[in-house]
DNA sequence: GCGCATTCCTTGGCCGACCAAGTTAATCTC
DNA sequence: GAGATTAACTTGGTCGGCCAAGGAATGCGC
C-alpha cells in the first residue's frame, strides 16, 4: 500500500490504480466516490483538529457558538442539525474540556444556554487556519474555474440530498431547485 | 432561520438560502459543504440500507465479500481500509446477523476466513439497486457532462486528501498525482 | 383553574470508527 | 532450535451519530 506510517487513515490505497468497483456499487460510482471522500475529509479535519483538542464533529458546535455568543441549546440544535442527544452529549464533553460554558436559561426553566469559554476563542484562529489548511489541502491542483464548479455541483448534490426521496416527490424538489 | 421542516434528517436547512458560513469557515467553504454532504450522503445510504438490514458503512464490507468469496480477514481489512478492531466488531455483528459466516483459516491459526452466507447473496441485488436508487437521487437534475466533471474532480479531491499533508511533501504528492 | 399537548433536554442503547494494548501464532535470525 | 520480531486478530475505551423513551417545564384549550 502506501510508504504509510502503517496507521490505519491511508484509506483505499491509491486511487489512482483503483481496482474496479464492487459488482454491487457499479450502479452508483459517484456515491461510492463520495463516500469515499467523505471518509478522508473528516479524517484530515480529525487529524488537524486533533492538535487543537477537539474531536471531529465538534468544529461545527464551536464555529456556531463563536458566531452566535450564548444561546439556547434548542436553536444551537437547529443551527446545526443533528440530533438532540448528540448534541446534549456533545456539549457534555466540550464543558469538561473547558470549550463551553452551560446554565439555565432564566426565562425558561427548561432551557440550558450554551456559550463558548473566552479560552475557547483562542481557538477561533487556530481553527480558522486549519480549516483553510484543509481547504487548500482538499483542492490542492485544481485551478479557480475548477473550484467554482466543484462548489456549484456539491451544492446542487446537497440540495438533491436534502429533499426526502420518498415524500414530497416533486413539489418540495422543485421547490428546492429553485437556485 | 429558514423555512425547514423542523424533521432531524433534513440538514442545515436548505442549502439555496444559506446563510454566510460561519466566521471559522470562511477560508474553506468547500469543506463545509463536503462536510454537509458526506453526511447527508450517508443518511440517505443509511436510509435505504436499512431496509436491508444492514447499517451504514457495512454495505462495503458486504460488497467486498459478494465480490472476493472467502477471503482471509487481514484481506479484507486492506480491501476496505478500516481499522481492525473495527472490521472485527462489525463482522461479529454481521455474523450474528446472518450476513456473514467466519471460520478459522486452516492453514494459518491466527487468520479468520470470511464470507458472506448463502442468504446474504439475496441481498446483493437489492443493495445494487438501492445503491444506483441513492446515485439517481444524488445526481439529479445533473447532466451527463457534470456528472462526469463530478466525478473527475472528487476523484481529484481524493487523490489529495489520500497523500499526508506532512509527511512525504512533494514525492508521494507528485506520484500520487500521476493520473 | 385543569388537563393535555408541546417543547426542551437527558439517559440508555446501539453502531461505525478510532486508538492503545494485549494474545496468540507464524516467521525470521542467529 | 531458542529468542526476538512481525502478523493477525481481540478487547476495552472513547467519540460522533442515531433512535426510543422519559421527565420536567411551558403553553394552550376550555
Amino acid at each position: 500500500m502506501k510508504a504509510d506510517t502503517g496507521t490505519a487513515g491511508a484509506a483505499q490505497a491509491d486511487p489512482a490504480c483503483r481496482e474496479r468497483l464492487p459488482l454491487a456499487a457499479q450502479d452508483g460510482p459517484v456515491s461510492m466516490t463520495i463516500s469515499r471522500v467523505a471518509r478522508l475529509h473528516r479524517i484530515a479535519a480529525g487529524k488537524l483538529l486533533k492538535g487543537l483538542g477537539l474531536y471531529p464533529g465538534q468544529e461545527f458546535v464551536m464555529m456556531h457558538l463563536w458566531d452566535a455568543g450564548p444561546v439556547r441549546q434548542s436553536d444551537l440544535i437547529k443551527a446545526v442539525d443533528l440530533d438532540p442527544s448528540t448534541v446534549t452529549k456533545m456539549l457534555q464533553r466540550l464543558e469538561q474540556a473547558g470549550h463551553v460554558r452551560r446554565r439555565p436559561d432564566p426565562d425558561d426553566r427548561r432551557a440550558v444556554l450554551v456559550e463558548a469559554t473566552d479560552a475557547s476563542c483562542g481557538l477561533l484562529t487556530e481553527v480558522r487556519r486549519s480549516w483553510g489548511e484543509l481547504e487548500d489541502h482538499t483542492l490542492a491542483g485544481l485551478d479557480l474555474g475548477e473550484r467554482a464548479e466543484l462548489a456549484r455541483l456539491l451544492a446542487r448534490v446537497e440540495t438533491n440530498l436534502c429533499v426526502e426521496t420518498a415524500d414530497c416527490p416533486e413539489e418540495a424538489r422543485r421547490q428546492a431547485l429553485r437556485r
